[in-house]
DNA sequence: GCCGTTTTCGGCCCGACTGTTTTCAGTCG
């Protein structure tokens, strides 16, 4: 949490030093904040081991935030911080998330009108007293309102699973209006963060008619619940299920170089643009230019990304690397020549098997016969059923009864062989992980599955080094092979356990236990960060949809967007591999 | 306040849209 509450604090501080007119603390607040939120290690701990050169390793973080952490640490304060609230006491986090409102309106709203936090805002508003403020008017006023009645009802970020098919429903009408060239769904959607605040789609056109054209559809679309604002290249509109999404129509000899850039992310596009400078040339949503001089520039708009990339001298990169965590760097090695390239990400369509669903047996929708079928029909070489066990699940299955289901999974492997197809069943279960790290079933039963799952379903509050302990007992039994969801978090809704997830990972490594990327939309865990920190240590990853029904199979393009987003190749992830050898990896 | 294949000092990404202005500041992404 400790590392929640620095990144907090930097952010109000930036804020209001942005709110002071001071140029450039505030971005670099801004980027310390981003940089200490995305860690996995709390600064506490850093700041405990190396003190503050260990903290100044922190990317964006010199010495003078690092002296502020320290400050934090010791007394649980930050003096400056508190000078800054003294002088304008207003919440500031509150404030700065209505939409059009920034750190300079907040400031003259508090001087000249003594606003301090959203009820002020809204009772300023509709008194019409923002009206009377130099530089505001009617206009401005209506769209505080407006921004407020948002506000309210809708939180900030959504599970990308929650939206993206909505979006994709949009992007294909649009592609099918005339005049439309190409249609590109980018932003965090393209990179499939797992989160996202907004969305952002590309049209190009060859013709402003054509442009018009599509910008009246898209603001008069029936899911539009509120345009922020429309324009001949760009509008702004909230959507019925409350994200914002932005619309950008772009010539279509720009496409490429618009596809980069609305692509981001911001800090990936910064790095790129700073490559640029020195190479002399300038990169925008338009195109990468030669600057000869302040005055000429020559265009030279790029049609595709790669061209873009292969003239700053790097390889492309995949959109769900562009996060600026080091595949900059990695695309120009590749780029020449060198070793340590980018990696072959594991591909969309390399999955051949699925490794956790659940039947009518648990508390599943489907019977076994319908998920198979259903994961046949989707290209799938086999499937493992993972039912419960506990009551809890299904009062149907029991170390007993399990000998049915087999009969009917052997049943219907006879009839997949008739039919002269390789789809195999395989029987598994997600077994329970209780308090003491002792399994819900005996080992005697463990050993006759094809593939044992084990999670925690109870009890999430235990100390770290309790549920650490916990996790690495279940993973030294030689039965379990694959741990589920193993940090429990839930997008948006409940954090991950508290964990030492680096010993998971070694222990992982030492015990030949697999560690699944589960695909439903809002658990996607193991997350990107921690994937990539599996791989890097030599951890074999399982990508399994957790399906309750027939339709969740569509999750398995969010598990391998996570695992592509952790940089995982195909060698990392067992169920991409033939079955046997998949079967020969595991315990 | 941060950072370094040009630098320990002097830079710091870039453009669209809005609302209020008669040329621009603020906000957003």
């Amino acid at each position: 949490m400790i590392n929640q509450e620095i990144a907090h604090i930097l952010n109000n501080i930036s804020e209001y030093l942005a709110m002071e007119d001071i140029e450039f603390k505030p971005r670099a607040y801004e980027k310390a904040a981003v940089n200490i939120e995305a860690l996995n290690e709390s600064v506490f701990d850093i700041y405990k081991s190396g003190g503050i050169k260990a903290l100044e390793e922190i990317p964006a973080v010199g010495y003078g935030i690092a002296k502020k952490i320290e400050e934090y640490i010791k007394t649980g304060k930050i003096k400056e911080y508190e000078q800054l609230k003294k002088k304008t006491p207003v919440d500031l986090e509150k404030l700065t998330s209505v939409h059009g409102i920034g750190p300079k309106s907040i400031l003259r709203f508090y001087k000249e009108l003594g606003v301090k936090n959203i009820e002020d805002l809204e009772k300023a508003a509709k008194d019409k007293k923002i009206r009377q403020l130099e530089g505001f008017g009617f206009k401005s006023e209506e769209n505080i309102l407006m921004a407020l009645k948002f506000f309210k009802n809708s939180s900030s970020r959504f599970p990308l699973g929650y939206v993206l098919y909505d979006l994709r429903n949009i992007e294909q009408r649009i592609k099918k209006l005339s005049g439309v060239k190409n249609t590109l769904l980018s932003g965090s959607v393209r990179r499939m963060k797992e989160d996202v605040g907004d969305a952002d789609m590309l049209v190009a056109v060859s013709s402003k008619k054509d442009a018009k054209k599509i910008m009246d559809y898209f603001i008069h679309m029936s899911e539009v619940a509120h345009i922020y604002n429309k324009g001949e290249t760009k509008s702004s509109v909230k959507l019925k299920n409350y994200i914002n999404f932005d619309i950008r129509v772009v010539d279509e000899n720009s496409f490429g170089a618009a596809s980069q850039y609305f692509t981001g992310s911001k800090d990936h596009n910064i790095e790129l643009r700073k490559i640029a400078i020195k190479k002399g040339l300038k990169l925008n949503e338009y195109g990468i230019f030669q600057i000869k001089n302040q005055k000429s520039k020559i265009k030279n708009s790029a049609k595709a990304e790669e061209e873009i990339y292969n003239k700053l001298g790097l390889k492309w990169i995949e959109p769900e690397l562009r996060e600026n965590k080091g595949e900059i760097q990695a695309a120009l090695r590749q780029a020449q020549g060198k070793p340590d390239g980018l990696p072959k990400l594991i591909g969309y369509n390399d999955l051949r098997g699925d490794l956790q669903m659940h039947s009518k047996w648990s508390d599943g929708m489907n019977t076994i016969e319908e998920m198979a079928n259903e994961a046949l029909k989707t290209g799938k070489e086999y499937i493992l059923i993972t039912d419960h066990f506990r009551p809890i699940f299904s009062n149907k299955l029991n170390s007993q009864t399990v000998v049915k289901q087999w009969q009917e999974i052997d049943k219907l492997n006879s009839k997949f062989k008739i039919q002269n197809s390789k789809f195999r069943i395989l029987k598994g279960c997600e077994v329970d992980i209780m308090d003491n790290g002792e399994l819900y079933l005996e080992d005697e039963i463990l050993k006759k599955f094809d593939v044992v799952c084990a999670s925690i379903h109870s009890n999430f509050k235990m100390q770290k080094g309790k549920m650490t302990e916990r996790i690495i007992k279940a993973m030294k039994n030689p039965n379990v092979d694959i741990i589920c969801h193993p940090t429990g978090r839930l997008i948006g809704a409940r954090p991950a356990y508290k964990l030492d997830i680096e010993k998971i990972v070694q222990t992982a490594k030492e015990t030949g236990t697999i560690l699944e990327i589960n695909a439903y939309f809002n658990r996607l865990d193991l997350k990107d960060d921690y994937i990539r920190m599996a791989k890097n240590a030599g951890v074999k990853l399982a990508i399994s949809s957790d399906a309750h029904s027939i339709s969740h199979f569509q999750y398995l393009e969010l598990g391998i967007a996570q695992a592509r987003r952790g940089w995982a190749e195909k060698k990392d992830i067992i169920n991409a591999w033939p079955i046997d050898k998949m079967l020969k990896t595991l315990k």
